[in-house]
DNA sequence: TATTTATAGACCGACAGTCAGTCGAGAAAA
DNA sequence: TTTTCTCGACTGACTGTCGGTCTATAAATA
């Protein structure tokens, strides 16, 4: 029985289908005959629609990024709110970087996908830089952030976050709680704001979340 | 005619070889009988001595750190000279990484190379790390530095340090200059000191290096 | 309008070539 | 004689290629 369908409705199943794979297994670990096998098409289908196995992966990072892309410029647009809130939802909405994204994140700094995990890096860098960085300028012509070098301020900030958080979650509670904090305290001082000025803007956040003990 | 060797040296020659290939080329476009042909030797000669092309890897790693380490350590140790002076010695020190080094971090950053590039980063944090902590631990004793956060502090400047500068050296003249100046107004905020305190520091480092123009 | 012909896009699976790792046999050294 | 080191043929798994097939739809023809 033979299955036509539109190309990008087949790329899209296939992208789905080894984005599956690749997070439970790695990049290097998943066969082209497994996703050929999970998709159910034969060898030659799956290579008219992609010219490499490397081209999939590429496919995969692309939708994330522009996922996270979308959501993040989002959150950086909403003139009306303030922009300490603003910045700090921005970088929530990053952290969180979908349902899947998340997935992916835990699974990205397993040496197995390094790849994955560096390309991933590489596009969130180029797409999501600029707009953190405008936050910034935005912040520092108000008087609320201050620094010489917004750009590569960013960058710092960004790379920090991509690689120390995604072991978040093999680390004791005590130890996330650290972690979280000395972010926090160093963004405060990255960006030139009074001590504790950010945490008192992220604290409701929290408190909000989960209901105060009695 | 058929030479043998004591295990030690073959090894090294494995790694000599495997680092040259994996530098030039890429760890997963270089074949094992790329290995084999290099060497000189036969593929169960290969395979007595590693148990695998991976483990290859690892060797290659764990030479390169155990020599910055080693170099690291010892201008982190030098108790005479005044913890301004030998923390900045301590990070150009970790920034050569040895004449193969640098060839190995300029060509890393390229995504073939996100396994070699993510290994070596995990091991330069695990062992590094601590020195430089320490390192800081003994400044905010003597009032020179203030971060209530060593540790974290020390990551994010290395996380920093080994993917931005990496790229150093395909930017243009201009873009290096403000990186560096970046990096080094950045370490003084994150550290607590007053502003150009480290710069100050440093400028006759370069300028020893560089003679004045006339 | 009804029927044939042509074309393009999606698909198939056998096949070639490459590669990492294994194994048993044998040479050299201890 | 035993241990260490070396050899290269071999295996199985994998990626990417290629000639060819199927089908829907458009164009030509009756």
């Amino acid at each position: 029985m033979r299955i036509t369908k539109e190309a990008d409705t087949r790329r899209n199943e296939i992208l789905d289908a080894s984005e599956k794979l690749f997070i439970q297994q790695g990049f290097d670990q998943t066969s082209t005959s497994d996703i050929l096998q999970e998709v159910g098409i034969a060898r030659g289908t799956l290579y008219y629609h992609f010219a490499s196995k490397e081209e999939i992966l590429d496919g995969i990072i692309t939708r994330l990024t522009d996922l996270a892309v979308k959501r993040t410029s989002a959150a950086a647009n909403q003139k009306e709110i303030p922009i300490l809130q603003r910045f700090t939802q921005t970088i929530l909405q990053l952290n969180l970087e979908g349902e899947i994204g998340s997935e992916v994140l835990e699974q990205a700094h397993k040496p197995q996908n390094a790849l994955m995990h560096q390309k991933m890096q590489e596009h969130m860098l180029a797409e999501v830089n600029p707009i953190i960085t405008g936050l910034i300028e935005e912040g520092n012509d108000q008087g609320i952030f201050q620094t010489d070098y917004p750009k590569e301020t960013t960058e710092m900030l960004m790379l920090y976050a991509n690689t120390a958080f995604d072991t978040l979650a093999e680390q004791s509670e005590d130890e996330r709680t650290r972690q979280i904090a000395a972010f926090i305290y160093n963004v405060e001082r990255l960006l030139g704001m009074a001590k504790d000025a950010l945490l008192e803007v992220i604290r409701p956040i929290f408190e909000n979340a989960t209901p105060p003990s009695p």
